[in-house]
DNA sequence: TATATAATATGATAAAAATCATATTTAAGA
DNA sequence: TCTTAAATATGATTTTTATCATATTATATA
């Protein structure tokens, strides 16, 4: 539904909204260790989020990765849709052809309405806001 | 999140509280193509669920798979748990070390409550109350 | 302008999930 | 008891996902 790779640049993105800015960019290795995830990996989805302008970046010395405006004001689901592409989170639980409110699936039944909640949150969730709840000590990015 | 393996098995559950009965098995063939997956893999899923006691079978002519009253009363977490493991729905959202109330990722902040109501489901819902909301023709089973 | 530093592009390898194939075992019924 | 029909056990193959490695390109700064 949501593969490791999305949850490694959900990650990454928090990571930079929290330390870097435009005149504070952080290199692949210093984003790395922190997150938790394999170097070469985050490198390249940080190269495949750079192309999507999901981040931004400067190579050469002083280079690296950080966060602009617009970067802050992607959400959680722009993510994802990236990474996984776009319609995973909508498809049928039971994975039938389509996920159809005319003739659901049983799963669908009992759980659209939750589901449905979560998309929605994904969908309205900056990062920006998500970083804050972070600064403000309310979650935390361990490992 | 939750594996197409695990899809499966519950489509196939479903599809026998439906259709079987003890007097009336079904073979492998004739569970495959309604629901969709290929004959070879769901034999090897059936097996594996006989072999938890979530199903029940019977070799040689006239036999198949079929469920009994205590399989109807299993519930959909009862089938993931088998075939994914036990601790993938409570996993955290960012594959952090562990998910924690205490220390919540910022994800874990808006979700939990929606994930929580859908793991809430999944422990109570029967297959046979699934298999109900079908033959009352609330819900559907297609492909 | 030369050097060193950092991202970028590209592709190889490893691990896991999904799929396919088949010989063996069990049991019904002629 | 023989034949045949079914599940079972086992393992091979394919596809996808995750991971690793490196040569190339751009740029700050000495
Ligand atoms: S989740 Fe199955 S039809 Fe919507
Ligand atoms: S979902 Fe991340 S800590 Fe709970």
């Amino acid at each position: 539904m949501i593969s490791n790779s999305s949850k490694y640049a959900i990650k990454a993105l928090l990571y930079l909204a929290t330390h870097s800015s435009i005149d504070n960019k952080i290199m692949v290795k210093d984003i790395a260790k922190p997150i938790n995830v394999p170097k070469a990996y985050i490198a390249k989805l940080l190269q495949q989020l750079v192309r999507e302008n999901l981040i931004s970046s400067a190579r050469g010395p002083k280079g690296g990765f950080y966060l602009d405006e617009d970067n802050l004001n992607k959400t959680v689901i722009n993510i994802i849709s990236v990474i996984d592409g776009e319609d995973n989170l909508n498809s049928c639980m039971l994975s039938l052809n389509e996920c159809n409110e005319n003739k659901p699936c049983p799963l669908h039944y009992v759980l659209s309405a939750s589901r449905n909640k979560i998309i929605k949150t994904l969908n309205n969730k900056t990062i920006n806001e998500l970083a804050l709840e972070v600064k403000l000590g309310k979650a935390f990015l361990p490992l």
